[in-house]
DNA sequence: TAAAAACGGACAAACGTTTGCGCATAATTA
DNA sequence: TAATTATGCGCAAACGTTTGTCCGTTTTTA
């Protein structure tokens, strides 16, 4: 039997019967009568039968597809992300398209155009670091084919997204440090550039502010993310006048580089200088000197909500609901969380 | 312009030719002259035409997609396997449709059926640790739609796959401990039911005949991969008559128990007890206490391996050549590293 | 200048479904 | 018994492509 896989039209010739009638009754259509509906259902199943998907898309213009745009699969951020996505989607009965963008913005806008070929239902989409130009998601915008964003974020208007604020979750993490005592505390920030970088600058000073303390400029330097960008930033810190007794780092790649130097320096961790850093890294749980506590960002569930959302979308565009005008926009609050606990940081 | 997207029949009305004439000039058939064909693609320019993958797949028979199928993507080694994956079968056109299986047998062979009906290419699977029928994928190959198993492999005849024999390796561990001097090095290992247990265990063995020492029994434990059945493995080595110094763990979950255990029991790490692991977490560079080597699987080379394979196989498919007869079984040999190098954990 | 070849394009089938409509036959009602 | 309504099923169009075959012009060749 190394056949190609039957088809309706197989079974209809075999039955001496129509395709249209073999087709309803594989769907148990009501006009269709019991006895031939059991003879129908009976052959299906002994020829192993299966329904070709791709000719159902045609016919109904539907993929039950959803295309996964991210930058790299390998990161722990996103591959949380895209384990929630595809839990969501499995429940709902959708399939998960999946590409990585490695962020390359040429290769992002092919990944668009490949996915619209495919003709997914719609898309999520976490945008390239280098992306500038929107172009490639507007114009899918027009062919009515939805797209929700998360964790990375277009600067566009009009859009879906779910991401989150890192500004709540800095301002636990500075008040943290200050009810713990420490009246110096530093910020190793990333580039200036990035988005992710001023909302933890603005968390550190509104920290300031409503703990009625005055902001200094100079605890807060910037760095590249390199590991001698690190050092560099730490360093500058450490000889600040008002020295710093606990430091925020950007992210957990930035808190080790800053904790293995620390360590270097003969500093006894949060002891002498104590960490707080923003979650990226599954496996903090497991080291020994580690950020005393960390803000965590959710990645499995900002996947969660963002195909959530996106599913929905499909479900009422499927009814025939009316076109969207409004947007959703659901941010989720970042969380300061304690380390050395039992949370479970993938935030499941 | 809220439209649907354009279709070949759009351009062919509007242009009063007819759709094969289109079709044709979209792909440059000689048999089509010049100014129709530059007609045809102004106006499929205008339009912003993109042929609809969904009815190609149809006409044709493949849709260009491989399925893959694994235990989790939020696993660090999936998520570099996939990473790979995504990576090989972009590069050849291939589009990846992903889905865990959460090692649940009947997800997983839900998923196969799913992935048929999708008329995926070709899959590529990572057997669910609780599958013990392979019913589903035999099933499969009678549609002709070629198989590689990649990491967790069935045991089954006649298969493709690419794993990664832990033997090698465990002999590069075992030998590297003996050559730093030690003399009694005992093994926590995974349960006896895993096939994985049984390669750690023959490797052990093997490394002491090679080296012409004894093999004593009681200094392979097995453990149930939890952190108190870790505690455990690591007492009763430790009260064992030939108390090692080195130990090999199943793997660096276990050895991160292991570890935190031993620093517990005031035990110096590498020290007083050295520990040598296999890699699955990526982060090991980071941490202090750390096995002082790990045998490593590389995870996105079998990703790599299994995706050009797979892609191979539906290559010479669909150049018609003759059905295969001969199988791929790729075997990467595990091995060796020496933690805190500049080594690239992913195999990359 | 007539026959042959080359050119440019149209027709229609096929891929496997779903679904609106129509049409017999059988069952119900009046 | 005649008229009405169910019941059960077939016909054919449609989804958007590709591709084998055929046919009418134009160009080339002899």
């Amino acid at each position: 039997m190394r056949s190609k896989p039957a088809t309706i039209k197989e079974i209809a010739q075999l039955l001496n019967i129509s395709v249209s009638t073999v087709s309803r009754a594989l769907h148990d259509h009501p006009s269709i009568g019991l006895t031939t509906r059991q003879k129908v259902k009976k052959l299906a199943g002994e020829l192993n039968y299966e329904p070709n998907q791709t000719a159902i898309f045609l016919q109904q213009g539907r993929t039950l597809t959803i295309g996964v745009i991210l930058p790299d699969l390998s990161e722990s951020f996103f591959s949380s992300a895209i384990s929630a996505i595809e839990d969501s989607a499995y429940k709902r009965n959708y399939t998960v398209l999946l590409a990585q963008s490695h962020d390359d913005e040429q290769k992002e806008k092919q990944l668009v155009e490949k996915m619209k070929n495919h003709r997914v239902d719609g898309l999520l989409v976490s945008v390239s670091k280098n992306t500038s130009s929107y172009q490639h998601f507007e114009n899918l915008k027009q062919y009515n084919i939805p797209i929700v964003f998360f964790d990375r974020i277009p600067a566009m208007q009009n859009i879906h997204y779910v991401a989150c604020n890192m500004e709540i979750g800095t301002i636990e993490a500075v008040s943290y440090l200050l009810k713990k005592g420490h009246r110096s505390i530093g910020m190793i920030n990333g580039p200036g550039t990035l988005f992710a970088s001023g909302e933890r600058k603005e968390g550190y000073i509104k920290a300031m502010i409503k703990n009625r303390l005055k902001f200094d400029p100079s605890l807060i330097v910037t760095c590249d993310l390199t590991e001698a960008g690190t050092q560099q930033a730490l360093n500058e810190l450490l000889a600040s006048k008002r020295k710093p007794t606990a430091v925020v780092t950007f992210n957990d790649y930035v808190a080790l580089f800053a904790i293995k130097h620390a360590t270097d320096l003969k500093l006894r961790i949060n002891q002498d200088l104590e960490f707080v850093s923003y979650a990226n890294l599954p496996l903090i749980n497991y080291m020994e000197s580690i950020p005393s506590a960390s803000v965590e960002q959710f990645p499995y569930l900002q996947g969660q909500k963002a195909a959530d959302i996106l599913l929905d979308l499909l479900a009422q565009k499927h009814q025939g609901v009316a076109e969207q005008t409004a947007y959703y926009k659901i941010i989720i609050e970042s969380q300061l969380i304690e380390n050395r606990g039992t949370t479970d940081i993938k935030g499941k």
